[in-house]
DNA sequence: CGCACGTGGTTTTTT
DNA sequence: ACCACGTGCG
């Protein structure tokens, strides 16, 4: 075998790259080069023989991931990565379902839902339940669908006790008949359906089970409940199940889940994704080797130990320790700013210091907890004349121009696809208004047919649609993929519609026809880069894979993103800003259970970043909704070692560490607080007071005093804030 | 039918 | 402050 596929991997990493075939948990610390030992041990995997390439079954979560992986897996080894079996969850669960798709009961081609698609589908079920959108916001049902797909529960599995409850099993349940009906799946039923697939079917699953000899999954810790049975059932259910006991011969091949991840990177509970995987894994497949691979090649010693500072805060923990041979470093730098525009402007001053001293903009990074963050910096790097790209938002795919143009080609393919229908039907705008599409929709309520044939039944407008849409088929039947999508741009009227926009909306329209073209450009790629180059194969891809806009990638340019999309990425210099109360932790946090730790760890993900510098900035004041809003520096700050730490700001860091720090001991009342004042009042700490909103607390801090003061108030429920007194309603209890 | 204005709601996000 | 959605008017 290729020797030097192995030369370099640390202690650690060398065994769990060359275990033998059994299942594993490695616990990966952040830069500890867990990609790295996940594509070695593929490749060793394969260089020795053990297994050939399609045998081998890797999942992700992102598609990215998985192109990162084939792309170093190719250049490793001189195989052809094609036919191997390495992707997302979703991506392998779609190809299984494909393959197979007449046992799973779906349509040839079926097409997924994305959110936005599953949210429209969910309304058009509840309207036609007469389901009252106040008590049950379409939102809600979404996430309990999801929610209970995600949990491996059909409507009839779900347990209802009330008759709320009751009400959402049924729109659920309906909502499945609908997409059945319509040919479509979301992405919480991609998984779902092959899941049920694989246990119904025993000759599938068997034939799956023996070929896949290992399975290898990044980022376990993000895993799901029913991503994780699907696993299990994959590897052969665990040790537990009878049959493994008739397949001695192959036992040792069969049970091979290798499992990669980091408990104290999971930050994605709130969508589902449960840690407590890791522990049932060692349960479950009675795992032996946990492996630990704690040096970190990443970070400086300082930003690796206010890192390793703040998870200890946590409990239960697997416990890892990330260590490193890298010298300390810098202290990590603090600045406190008046408020968030200052903030902005320093991080932009320190970027121009880092720019002549020689850092790249590409190397640095602009965390912050949420997307409505990113405006000030924006605005403030703008005027600088410093070149940013923002990551993460809108999606190229999710465009609502690239949206309908897609929506006409799933039309043109599947003509049950209610959703595709309605998006199209009256765009551009061919005077199909509410009230005719509502006949329609009653027509096939009626005679319990789908939206198109009622369609086709009807009158004029409605049945020159489905005339439009019958002559882009046939026009296009025999063409390549990238001459339909331009006829159908064409044809349609879209790009008309969009050309002929004037006044305040041009700029957008122009944008939107560089999206439609790029459509095109991204058909022809596709087609060039894929076997399988069918309209349906390309949809697919358009559902699964949103698509980062990737124009300016080479360009020299900041990164500008949430800390949750920064996972997995690294840079010389990183900005954590908006370091507050109330912002990071986020409040909302306070509300769920374990929410603290989450945001805890979401810090630990932003300080790992970093590999040779790291600022935290935060802001005494700041517009959050277009309200001022003032938060007490963040409490993640306190929990790091004043001695790493730098204060670039005037104000010198805390001696008492009771105190709120960062601002002045309070501030003597000139008068004894009245009873009942409402404004204007003069508060001393340890009073108590009222709030409408956050109910009883006490003051523990005052700055300035009048309208123009602020008072820290620790509500009884809502926690530690600081109120504004021009705004803030306070009684004197 | 289509547009203009008003209202409410705002953490994080991949597939 | 901003955006998405819904209602009411021309």
């Amino acid at each position: 075998m290729n020797t030097t596929l192995l030369s370099g991997l640390n202690p650690p990493q060398l065994q769990a790259v060359t275990l033998p075939s059994q299942s594993a948990l490695i616990l990966a610390g952040a830069g500890s080069g867990k990609t790295r030992v996940l594509t070695t041990r593929i490749a060793y995997l394969i260089s020795t023989g053990a297994v050939s390439p399609h045998e081998i079954l890797a999942v992700t979560f992102t598609n990215k991931a998985a192109k990162e992986m084939i792309t170093r897996l190719s250049a490793m080894l001189p195989i052809n990565t094609r036919g191997m079996w390495i992707g997302t969850f979703h991506g392998l669960c779609n190809r299984l379902l494909r393959a197979h798709y007449r046992e799973a009961a779906l349509p040839q081609t079926f097409q997924i839902l994305d959110s936005g698609d599953q949210l429209s589908a969910i309304k058009r079920v509840m309207k036609a339940q007469n389901v009252d959108d106040e008590k049950f916001p379409p939102r809600e049902m979404q996430n309990f669908i999801s929610g209970s797909k995600e949990q491996g529960l059909r409507a009839h599995d779900v347990e209802a006790f009330d008759p709320y409850t009751r009400r959402k099993v049924e729109v659920y349940a309906e909502y499945d008949a609908q997409c059945q009906r319509e040919g479509v799946v979301d992405f919480s039923e991609l998984l779902l359906r092959c899941y049920e697939l694989l246990t119904r079917n025993t000759a599938l699953r068997e034939h799956y089970q023996e070929r896949f000899k290992h399975i290898l999954v990044d980022e376990f810790q993000d895993t799901n409940h029913l991503q994780y049975q699907w696993l299990k059932l994959l590897a052969g259910g665990g040790v537990t199940g009878s049959d493994v006991q008739r397949h001695t011969s192959s036992r040792q091949d069969r049970h091979s889940l290798f499992a990669v991840g980091d408990d104290d990177q999971s930050i994605y509970a709130f969508r589902g994704a449960n840690v407590g995987n890791m522990k049932d894994l060692l349960r479950d497949f009675k795992v032996e080797a946990v492996i630990k691979l704690e040096q970190n090649y990443r970070s400086h010693g300082n930003i690796l130990d206010a890192a390793n500072a703040l998870i200890s805060n946590n409990r239960n923990r697997m416990g890892k320790n990330l260590w490193t041979q890298a010298l300390g470093g810098e202290k990590l730098r603090v600045y406190e700013a008046p408020t968030d525009v200052e903030e902005a402007g320093f991080v932009v001053n320190e970027i121009r210091q880092l720019k002549s001293d020689g850092f790249k903009l590409a190397e640095i990074a602009l965390l912050y907890r949420s997307n409505a963050q990113s405006r000030v910096l924006e605005h403030a790097l703008v005027s600088a004349g410093l070149s940013y790209r923002v990551y993460g938002g809108l999606r190229f795919f999710e465009r609502q121009e690239i949206k309908h143009a897609l929506a006409y080609l799933r039309l043109m393919q599947n003509t049950d696809d209610d959703n595709a229908l309605l998006r199209v039907i009256n765009f551009p705008t061919r005077g199909i208004g509410a009230r005719s599409i509502e006949q329609v929709q009653e027509s096939a309520q009626m005679h319990g047919t789908t939206l198109w044939d009622a369609a086709a039944r009807a009158g004029g407008k409605v049945s020159a649609f489905v005339g439009l849409i019958e002559s882009l088929r046939s026009a296009t039947a025999a063409l390549p993929l990238p001459e339909i999508m331009d006829h159908v741009l064409v044809h349609s009227g879209l790009l008309e519609h969009y050309q002929n926009e004037k006044g305040a909306k041009k700029r957008e329209a122009e944008e939107r026809l560089e999206n439609l073209k790029e459509l095109v450009t991204a058909a022809t790629l596709f087609v060039h880069e894929n076997e399988d180059d069918s309209l349906t194969s390309f949809l697919t891809h358009a559902s699964l894979e949103a698509g980062e806009h990737q124009a300016g990638d080479q360009e020299d340019a900041l990164h500008l993103m949430t800390v949750h999309a920064s996972k997995g990425l690294e840079f010389n210099a990183v900005f954590i800003t908006g370091l507050e109360e109330g912002l990071f932790p986020h409040q909302n946090s306070q509300r769920v259970e374990g929410g603290l730790d989450e945001e805890r760890r979401l810090m630990y993900v932003a300080i790992t970043r970093a590999r040779r510098r790291l600022y935290m900035s935060f802001a005494q004041r700041r517009m959050l909704n277009g309200q001022v809003s003032y938060g007490a520096p963040s409490a993640f700050l306190k929990e790091l070692p004043e001695a790493l730490l730098q204060w670039l700001s005037a104000r010198a860091a805390p001696r008492n560490p009771f105190a709120s720090f960062g601002y002045s001991s309070p501030v003597t009342p000139v008068q004894a607080p009245q009873q009942k004042e409402i404004a204007g009042a003069v508060w001393k700490t340890g009073q108590s007071v009222m709030h409408q909103k956050f109910g009883a607390g006490v003051v523990t801090g005052v700055e300035g005093r009048g309208n123009d003061g602020r008072v820290q108030v620790n509500f009884k429920h809502a926690g530690s804030k600081w109120l504004a007194l021009e705004y803030a309603k306070l009684t004197a209890l």
